[in-house]
DNA sequence: ACGCTAAGTTGACACCGTCAACCACCGCTG
DNA sequence: CAGCGGTGGTTGACGGTGTCAACTTAGCGT
């Protein structure tokens, strides 16, 4: 139904504009600015519209989120794959990629943890959230058995690592302009920290 | 000028009642219900009396927020209190008093770190985190002089270990009802486990 | 040719934060 | 004691927002 060739129809294209328009907002002007009648204008139709497509503001949102929680995703894993050989090496990599990739875009990541995703439990957030994390537990296990990270459960391992990306991410975020909390500033320090900490060898 | 003794004046009494309102509300209907006619409804005001104590809403919820903030240093201080003697006993405890405040009550947890208060630098909102901070580091050295807690930095130690417990909250707080994600419903597991790999000896 | 339905529109509503103007009362000064 | 300024409080109004409802349009299958 969704398939026509060409025609000038083109059904399913609005749908497309409207999350390209939200995702413009977002990150020009930031999380408050993405209201409905924004959203219509910047992509061509009224205010309304968005309601044919999504059950309301906050699913919207939410497909936009999930679609960044599997962008991070993918980042993580490229970031892998371009890194050295070794289990730790490419462990190391995700980890800092998941750091850079949510400082560069603040707005988003304070979407994908943000309230108007959170409160509503959409599938597909979680879904995606939850094939993130997987990756990470997967590389960890890997790890354990080169014997560079130290034994032990990798899940209760994968969930230390994610919980410190994540709030050393979240802090940093938070900070409003140069504050006088030394050393919450860096996240990828922190991050490289805890991996100093973990990892068994020389 | 505040301090009248009785009649019935009473000065500052309705900014004390609206801040109550604020909490009453945010605990028990959450966030989103806290708007400036409820809040002045519950304390026997009306919808604009905030705005003779406070400059905005904003600030109204950033003054919440630092006591807080105070509040969650003053029990972290008072759990270390009641432990053990050791330096890495007060760490311990300090931390776990961090996580059981954090999860015992989700809606205050948001507001101290959610975007009504970011947004504003409130200079008071930030005093306080970042005396709670400072605690923090000043345990973690005590930690490392008596060998308990290997050598570095105190700061990027202390760094690592806030960001992993308030990651650790917020990724519980995040969970939408029992999720997938095992490992990351107990933030207490991950504060434990990440002092287990830190701590130097048995 | 004729509806059916999906997609899009405008109108209206309730709610929210906030600006403005107004009122009451206390404590001060002449 | 008269007057008065400021503090705390109120109601009115405005622009903005999410959303419900009703209406229009266009393309499709029968």
């Amino acid at each position: 139904m969704n398939e026509v060739p060409d025609g000038k129809m083109r059904r399913g294209d609005t749908r497309a504009h409207l999350l390209e328009a939200v995702a413009g907002l977002l990150e020009e002007r930031g999380i408050e600015a993405v209201t409905l009648r924004a959203v219509g204008e910047r992509a061509g139709v009224s205010r309304q519209a968005p309601y044919k497509h999504f059950a309301d503001k906050g699913e919207l949102l939410s497909v936009l989120a999930a679609r960044y929680f599997e962008r991070l995703a993918e980042e993580m894993i490229s970031a892998a794959e371009e890194a050295e050989g070794t289990p730790f090496g490419r462990l190391e990599a995700m980890l800092e990629a998941y750091a850079q990739v949510a400082l560069a875009s603040p707005a988003r990541y304070r979407l994908m943890f943000g309230s108007e995703v959170r409160r509503r439990p959409y599938p597909e957030v979680h879904e995606a959230a939850r094939g993130l994390y997987g990756r990470l537990v997967g590389v960890v296990a890997e790890c354990q058995e080169t014997g560079k990270l130290r034994g032990g459960d990798p899940v209760g391992l994968a969930a230390l690592l994610y919980a410190t990306v994540h709030g050393a991410v979240d802090l940093a975020l938070a900070r409003h302009a140069g504050e006088g909390e030394k050393g919450l500033g860096d996240p990828l320090a922190i991050v490289r920290s805890l991996l100093a900490h973990l990892s068994d060898g020389p």
